[in-house]
This record gives C-alpha cells, structure tokens and sequence, in this order.
DNA sequence: ATCGCTACCGACAAAAATGTCAATAGAGCG
DNA sequence: CGCTCTATTGACATTTTTGTCGGTAGCGAT
C-alpha cells in the first residue's frame, strides 16, 4: 500500500519564521530555555530540521530571534496598558501593573532569567533597548526625566516584577499560599510607596 | 624526550567531592548553569572525565549534587545573620539583608533561577527544606506561626531578593545607575513596611 | 503551460556531549 | 614488603545535537 502523505505546506518566509518562532514561545513557556533543542522546535513547529535552519541558519539564531519577538511583544503589552491610564497616580499603578502582568504571564520573566543566566552581550543590546522603551514610557509622568531616584525606584519595580513573575506562583506553592496574593501585596509595596511621595 | 606527568593526586572521596563541586560552583557564578559540561566541569576541578563521573554517576548527578550544595551555604549563611541579632526588628532587618546579600553575591539568585526553568520537580524539594528552613527561622519573631499574611509577606520579600539579586546588577549597569543602590532601595521598602506595622 | 524562485524535506555528515571499561597507581594495613 | 582497596585515568563507545546537501514541490509570473 502507498504511504500517505501530507501535501507539502508553502508559507511565506515571514510566516515561516512565525510559525516557527510561536512553536519555540510555547516550548520556553512550557518546559525553559535548555528545552529549545533544533529537533523540539522543528516537530512543535510540524517542520523538519533543515526547514528551521533554513530560516534561521542556526539553533542560536532561532534563540536570538526569539528573544527579539518575545521582547518586543513584551514592550508594546506594557506600553498599551500604560497609555490607557489619564493621570499620574493610574499610570503608575497601570504601568506596574502592566509590568507585573508582561513578566509573570506570557514568560517573560523566564527570558530575561534566561538572558541573565547565559549572558550573551550580543543578547544583552535588545534588553537595554527594552528597559529604554520603559523608561521613555516612564518619563510621560509627571517626574523629573534624569532623575537618577526616579531611574533606581523603576529599576527596583522592575527587579521586583522580575522576581515575583519568576519565582512567586513556585514558592507560593511550595509554602501553600495562594499566587495571586504574592503579587498584590508586592503590587501594595509598589503603590503605597508611590502614593507617599505623590501624596506629600 | 620523555614526557613529564605530575603524579596522580589521590583524595579522599569526600575532598574529591568538595573538590569538584567547587569548580561548579566557580563555573555556575561565571558562565551559568549552561555551561556547566562535563568536559568543562573536569577540566576545572583538574581531574578527568571520568573521574567526575566515578564520584556523581552522572553529569545530572554532579547538577543535583552542586544544588544541594548550594542550598545547604545558602541557608547556614541565612541562619548565622539571622541568629546574631537580639530584638525582633534587628532581626527583621538583618534576616532580609541576609536574604539579598546570599541571593545576590554567592549566586543564589542564578541558582533558584536555574531550578525554576528547568524546574525538574526532583530538584525542588531541596528548595522546600530551604525555604522551610528559612520559614522556621522567621517563626523566632514575635509573629504568630501561621499566620498567612505572614509568610505572605515573607515570599514577597523572598521574591524580591531573588528579583534583584539575579537582575539587579545587569539592569543598574545598563542603565548606567549605581547597583548598590537598587538593593537599599528594595530594603528601605521592606523596613518601612515593617515599621509602618509593628511600630503601628 | 512552463519557468524561475525558493520553501521544504530526507538522508547523511559532523560535532559535541555523555558514559563505559580495563588498567594504573596512591595509600593504608598486615 | 606484599596485598588490598579504590580513586584515578586514557582510550574508546554511545548517544545526542547540530549542521550540510542535493533534490522536490508549491506558487507566482510570464
């Protein structure tokens, strides 16, 4: 008997990368980044090996380009939320909000850790890009845009959404609390700080 | 000519252990945990491949071995900051210090950060003890157990640490800020909210 | 229709990483 | 000293992962 066989699948290069490159989010999600072996991404994206290198001409390029998308996703989720809010005081617990959101769910705190932990500088230019793009958003407020306290107060925002995105629903379930209370105490910090300096 | 060997240094099994798992220690701090090979890992430590082999089984051996490791300083250097102070605030304040210097320097941060992508539950339960351990110490203050908002407040802080400690020094130096600074700033949060409650 | 372009694939080659094994050599012990 | 035990090792085998290559097939253009 004759072998059935799919008929072959033509996309466009940019949907090929596309397709690609979902495949590998949803792998880095699912099981992190030592996960993103060329076989994996090539059978999660239905495409053979030579397909992917074809597109990304190697495993580390598929990495970089992944990151790239992931980044910038990330940066448009949080500037859309940010810009919805009118005043100050909702800008900032919007943005951290957004901050809170873009790094627990959607992965990426799990990116940036795994930016940090391999370290690459060539990686490192799209994150400086990134956390310039926050800080633009940042400076719509009503703060001083040098300020060096302001810049350290976001960094630590940012630290602190790093960390609970990364580290909060594990932990909380290690200890048996429920996740989400993690993330709004440390969302409490963040805002009762702010209204203390706002408020007077 | 004849070729020189240095003669074959026999250790016990125990310094042989130490040996090695100091040599991963030093690669994990420097290049992550990615890099933590075989080969490379042998090569550290100055002896050959298989006698890593020989004292861990396996490269996943030598990993969960390194990890244990890790988390046995990480908690002793915890509980000896901790139990120096005497009144309940002192203790609150070295107890969260203690907390960012061993997430921050010693490569704590890198270490958690490592078990949560890879998050192989075998390795997790060495994080449980730890963080039972470290919820043991927090049960020397004057609060209640078990009560919930309690540890709540202790993940945050926990997370927090981890946050900064693996990020904060990478996104003070892209931005061009003091690194240091970021860390006081996280500890001021956390002693301010800690005095807003206890001194009512 | 057929032609050119190139996304796509299977099969294979290369490299990297892990693991096996028999033999060697320190160190304690009688 | 001889003997045993086992930490240590180089050489080799296996497995895993990445990368190459020639040919095939979908699709738009002519």
């Amino acid at each position: 008997m004759s072998i059935e066989r799919t008929p072959r699948l033509r996309r466009s290069p940019e949907a090929a990368r596309e397709n690609i490159l979902a495949a590998c989010e949803a792998i880095l999600l699912e099981k992190g980044p030592q996960a993103l072996k060329l076989a994996d991404v090539a059978a999660a994206a239905g495409v053979a090996n030579a397909t992917v290198l074809h597109h990304f001409g190697s495993i580390d390029g598929v990495q970089t380009a992944l990151m790239e998308r992931m980044i910038r996703q990330l940066v448009e989720r949080i500037a859309a939320d940010f810009s919805h809010q009118q005043d100050a005081v909702g800008r900032v617990g919007a943005g951290a909000r957004a901050l809170f959101d873009a790094f627990g769910t959607r992965g990426g705190a799990r990116l940036a850790a795994w930016l940090e932990l391999t370290g690459e500088s060539r990686r490192m230019t799209a994150i400086r890009e990134a956390i310039q793009d926050v800080a633009a958003l940042r400076m719509q407020l009503d703060a001083p845009p040098d300020d060096g306290a302001v810049q350290d107060f976001m960094l630590v925002c940012v630290s602190m959404a790093l960390g609970v995105g990364l580290f909060g629903d594990t932990m909380a379930e290690l200890l048996g609390r429920p996740p989400e209370r993690i993330r709004e105490i440390a969302l409490d910090l963040i805002e009762a700080r702010i209204r203390l300096e706002t408020g007077g």
